[in-house]
RNA sequence: GCCCCGGUAGCUCAGUGGACUAGAGCGGUCGCCUUCUAAGCGACGGGUCGCAGGUUCGAAUCCUGCCCGGGGCGCCA
């Protein structure tokens, strides 16, 4: 349908300009669905892009267009010329009726191209250090995550999701010395250090505390889950472990306990990662020292104030950055380098991390330095996600990272359920603030509650089926089905929606904007469910057996993209609610 | 000071070059048991698209400047 319409109108560019000698690369007009249905079935702009090429009035060019459409009854079954110059087109009406057709033919894979490009993409997401549980940010990253790299699944990329962390550097050590801390504490040879100074950074920090030393260290991890991990050290080992290094048994053990908080607080959202990435992996493989190897062999390292320097400036960034430490620690930006570099030695076509506001300054250096390594530059992307904050009776709850005082991704999901907070992540564009609301999304009224409103839509269609069953009626199969007896308005406006399903999936997709499947299924459901609710002028079972034939195949359809669009964002489809 | 993101209805946000009425949800007001789940439906009200210039046949959308909010600007990650 659409298809054969835009190449027509690209032959008719072409012979436009042609006529005027004109022989430069032919502008691409838009082919859209209107808003307003009085505009047509599909409205292009080709007589607007053109007037200025051909210096002509674009109304003059539009009815040339038009005309030319007309001539073709296989693309328009009428046109008209509107407006500044556009032409809309109508399709005859039966052809109105292929899309239901083809999404029952199609199924599932309705919505998603034909032919895949299968290009092997890495998504990197959450990425977060095992410190403490995860925050709402990482959860609204995770949902980002995997719901891009369901929709590039959907468009037949291969994707392989990964998760990378810094199990090397300087926070796990303070894990471990914060752990051991509140080990000595609870033995009772250290003394916790006085609640007044913890809000102060900068604080003096006592060495004793009535007769007690002091362990716990500036800047460490307040949360009470370092206290848990401790207790349960002592319950195992006793006092045995006084002399143990923060950075040996208590280290291990608070990241193997989180890390596996994190997979079970991941797995509860339905996210599965294929790959896990160690740091440290890159030190034991020489893959840092590589690295710096080769960008020093470029000429983009030099040494100052004893550290190691990556010309940055050189690189057309703002200004250069510490690859090594004085103390002769790689910062994390080196690591980051190798990292990206073995990305693509790994065979990953393209990459994509998914990160936060906080991080983003660094990707530049990042991409950069991967670039002069050999990477290709435009296949490193980022996609954003800016903070979460929480909105509870009307009111911003306040978090706190630093006293590890905020409200988890466990806790929030218990509350409110799987489903409804990966809706609630993933409906605003990513690189937007995002306020989630509590007190909606605790909402049990569906038709209250967005992520209710969806899945009770796809619920009804089961729910007719269930009803039909009652009745002795069979759901229809594609041959028993006339789709041309669906013609009231609302069963039209009910196609055209359904039809733009397949531009939703590509253009989310392609602009890494998974917030537009959300928005399209609220809307489909925003007919579906009230041409269900009124009853009296149309029923979807009746005495007319082919009308209802026809209204039971609507009912698959509508199952069909929205059980799709459900499963793209990683919601369950209910069969009743 | 510099960089990034945002500023659209009372609230939370879509829309980022196109047309007559700039959309949705929530909240508000009014009406309705009509139903295949009343866990419903309909109607109404509500906007100088942050401000000012500019480009364009056409700007919420592009450019410039400014204002406001958030984030970043570390030999932290």
């Amino acid at each position: 349908m659409k298809e054969r319409l835009v190449a027509k109108l690209a032959e008719i560019v072409r012979r436009e300009l042609d006529a005027v000698g004109d022989t430069a690369p032919a502008p691409v007009p838009s082919v859209e669905v209107p808003r307003q249905p009085e505009h047509g079935d599909f409205a292009t702009n080709a007589a607007l892009v053109l007037a200025r090429r051909l210096g002509r009035p674009p109304r003059e060019t539009a009815e040339r267009i038009a005309s030319a459409l007309a001539a073709d009854r296989s693309v328009a079954d009428r046109v008209e010329v509107a407006g500044p110059g556009f032409v809309n087109v109508w399709l005859a009406g039966d052809r109105w009726h292929e899309v239901l057709r083809q999404i029952l033919r199609d199924g599932a894979r309705f919505g998603c191209p034909a032919t895949p490009r299968g290009e092997r993409v890495q998504v990197e997401f959450v990425s977060a250090n095992p410190t403490g549980p995860l925050t709402l940010g990482h959860g609204r990253q995770a949902v980002l995550g995997d719901t891009l790299s369901r929709l590039l699944e959907a468009t037949g990329e291969s994707v392989t999701r990964e998760f990378y962390f810094n199990d090397g550097g300087r926070q796990m050590r303070v894990l471990g010395e914060s752990v051991k801390a509140r080990y000595l504490e609870q033995l009772g040879v250290a003394a916790p250090p006085p609640d007044e100074i913890l809000d102060a950074p900068e604080a003096a920090w006592p060495d004793e505390v009535d007769g007690l030393p002091v362990a716990f260290p500036k800047g460490g991890y307040l949360g009470d889950y370092v206290s848990d991990i401790a207790a349960e050290l002592r319950a195992k080992h006793g006092s045995s472990l006084v002399e143990e290094p923060g950075d040996g048994i208590f280290r291990s053990e608070a990241q193997a306990r989180i890390f596996d908080e994190f997979r079970a607080t991941l797995a509860a959202l339905r996210i599965r990662f294929d790959v896990f990435y160690n740091e440290t992996s890159l030190y034991e493989n020489g893959k840092i020292e590589e690295a710096l190897g080769d960008l020093r062999e470029k000429g983009l390292v030099y040494d100052a104030d004893g550290a190691v320097w990556l010309r940055a400036k050189d690189l057309g960034l703002d200004r250069d950055r510490v690859l090594v430490k004085s103390s002769g620690e790689p910062t994390y930006l080196l690591p980051d380098i190798a990292y990206h570099r073995e990305k693509f030695r790994r065979g990953f076509e393209r990459v994509i991390d998914v990160q936060g506001a906080d991080h983003i300054d660094q990707f530049p250096y990042v991409r950069k330095a991967a670039a002069a390594l050999g990477c290709p530059e435009e296949r490193i992307e980022l996609v954003m996600n800016q903070f979460v904050t929480l909105t509870r009776g009307g009111e911003t709850v306040k978090q706190s990272k630093r006293r590890a005082n905020y409200v988890t991704v466990d806790e929030l999901v218990e509350e409110v359920g799987a489903d409804v907070f990966r809706f609630f992540m993933i409906q605003r564009k990513a690189d937007g603030h995002l306020d989630f609301d509590v007190d909606l999304a605790r909402e049990q009224d569906w038709k209250k509650n967005p992520a209710y409103y969806v899945q009770y839509a796809h619920a009804r269609t089961h729910g007719i089926e269930r009803k039909a069953r009652e009745a002795g009626v069979s759901m229809p199969s594609l041959e028993e089905i006339d789709p041309a007896r669906l013609s009231l308005p609302e069963e039209i406006d009910l196609l055209r929606k359904l039809r733009e399903w397949p531009e939703v999936i590509e253009h989310a997709a392609e602009s890494r904007e998974p917030h537009h499947v959300a928005y399209y299924l609220r809307e489909l459901a925003g007919l579906w469910n009230p041409y269900l609710q009124d009853g009296v002028r149309h029923r979807v079972l009746s005495d007319d057996p082919d009308l209802q034939a026809a209204r039971l195949g609507l009912v698959l359809a509508v199952r069909t993209v929205l059980a799709g669009g459900l499963d793209l964002l990683g919601l369950s489809a209910p069969e009743q609610m």
